[in-house]
DNA sequence: ACACACCCCTGGAAGC
DNA sequence: TGCTTCCAGGGGTGTG
C-alpha cells in the first residue's frame, strides 16, 4: 500500500525512466480510473506531449506532460512500469502510455482503486483530489510549532487524525503505527491529552520514520514495487505493523492488534501509553 | 468536530 | 480437495 515513502521512491525511479519521452498514444482499458476529464479527452490531451518531470504531493504521484499534469493515486496496489511495446500485457494492466520511442509506461492495479486526474499544470493544487491536502510532513514549512498549532483544540484519537490527509498528508496505516510506536504513544490517545513532550516526540518520529523508509526504498508489505519493479527494504525494519503476537523489539511484550478508525492497528501495550 | 457505516475491488487466507 | 466467506485498505460519501 503505497504511502509517502513508496510514492517518493516511485517518483525517483520514474524520473530516470520517462522524462524526455513523448506520448504517441494512450490506451485506456478501464475508463473508470480516469476521473477527470472524460477518458477520450484525457487521451487526446496527452497525445504528442512530452514528459517534463515527475513529482509527488502526499501520496499522489504527479507526472508533468506540459502543459498538463497527471495526478495519479496508486491506492493499494497501483504500480507503474516501463516496458517495450511488444512485450505481452500483464494481467490487470489498465492504462498504457505509449511513447514514440517504442517504450510504454504501463499502469497496473489489481484492485482498481487507483485514480487519475489530468489538470492544467499549476491548477492541480486547487482542484480535486489535491485541493484539501494538509502539509507535507518532510517539508521545511512543517515545523514543530505548526504541528502543535494544528493539534490544538482537536479531541479525536491521535491515529485517526494522523490518517486524515487534510490534517497531514502522506501517512497511511503502516507509517502511522510505526511513528506512534517510535514516539511511545498509544494509537487511541485523545489528542487533547498529549503533552508537549509527546507532541515533540511524535513530530520527530513521523519525520525520522518517513526519512528512514525513503532511504530504504519504501516498504514492500503487500505488493509494492518501485518503477523498476524492485521491492523496498523498509519492511525489514518495521517494528509493529503486521507483527501481531510477535515480541516487541524493546520489551518483548507481544504486539497487540486492534481496530482503530476502521484500520488494523498494531502497538505495544507496554511501550505505548 | 467526531464516529461510524458503507462502498469501491480482488486474491489470498481461513473456515467448513 | 473444493467450495464459500471473510478480510485488507484509502478515500469519498452519507448519517447521527
Amino acid at each position: 500500500m503505497p504511502e509517502l515513502p513508496e510514492v517518493e521512491t516511485v517518483k525517483e525511479t520514474l524520473k530516470t525512466l520517462i522524462v524526455g519521452k513523448t506520448v504517441e498514444d494512450v490506451s485506456i482499458f478501464l475508463p473508470r480510473l480516469i476521473k477527470e476529464p472524460e477518458p477520450e479527452a484525457f487521451r487526446e490531451m496527452l497525445k504528442g506531449r512530452t514528459v517534463t518531470g515527475v513529482g509527488r504531493r502526499g501520496k499522489f504521484l504527479l507526472i508533468f506532460f506540459d502543459p498538463w499534469v497527471l495526478v495519479s493515486h496508486l491506492r493499494m496496489e497501483g504500480r507503474y512500469s516501463l516496458e517495450l511495446q511488444d512485450q505481452p500485457k500483464e494481467k490487470h494492466t489498465h492504462v498504457i502510455f505509449g511513447f514514440t520511442d517504442g517504450t510504454e509506461l504501463r499502469y497496473r492495479d489489481v484492485r482498481t482503486f487507483g485514480t487519475m486526474h489530468l489538470w492544467p499544470k499549476g491548477e492541480e493544487l486547487d482542484r480535486p483530489p489535491l485541493y484539501k491536502l494538509g502539509p507535507e510532513p518532510l517539508s521545511d514549512a512543517f515545523t514543530l510549532e505548526q504541528f502543535t498549532e494544528r493539534l490544538s483544540g482537536r479531541k479525536t484519537r491521535i491515529k485517526a487524525l494522523l490518517l486524515n490527509q487534510e490534517f497531514l498528508t502522506g501517512l497511511g496505516n503502516i507509517y502511522v503505527d510505526e511513528s506512534l510506536y517510535t514516539a511511545g504513544i498509544h494509537p487511541e490517545r485523545s489528542v487533547s491529552t498529549l503533552t508537549s513532550t509527546e507532541v515533540k516526540r511524535l513530530y520527530e518520529s513521523i519525520r525520522s520514520t518517513l526519512k528512514e523508509a525513503i532511504e530504504a526504498g519504501g516498504s514492500s508489505v503487500r505488493s509494492y514495487v518501485n518503477g523498476n519493479g524492485e521491492m523496498g527494504r523498509f519492511q525489514l525494519r518495521i517494528k509493529v505493523y503486521g507483527r501481531k503476537g510477535e515480541p516487541c523489539h524493546c520489551c518483548g511484550t507481544p504486539i497487540v492488534r486492534t481496530v482503530v478508525a476502521g484500520r488494523g492497528t498494531h502497538f505495544c501495550s507496554k511501550c505505548q501509553d
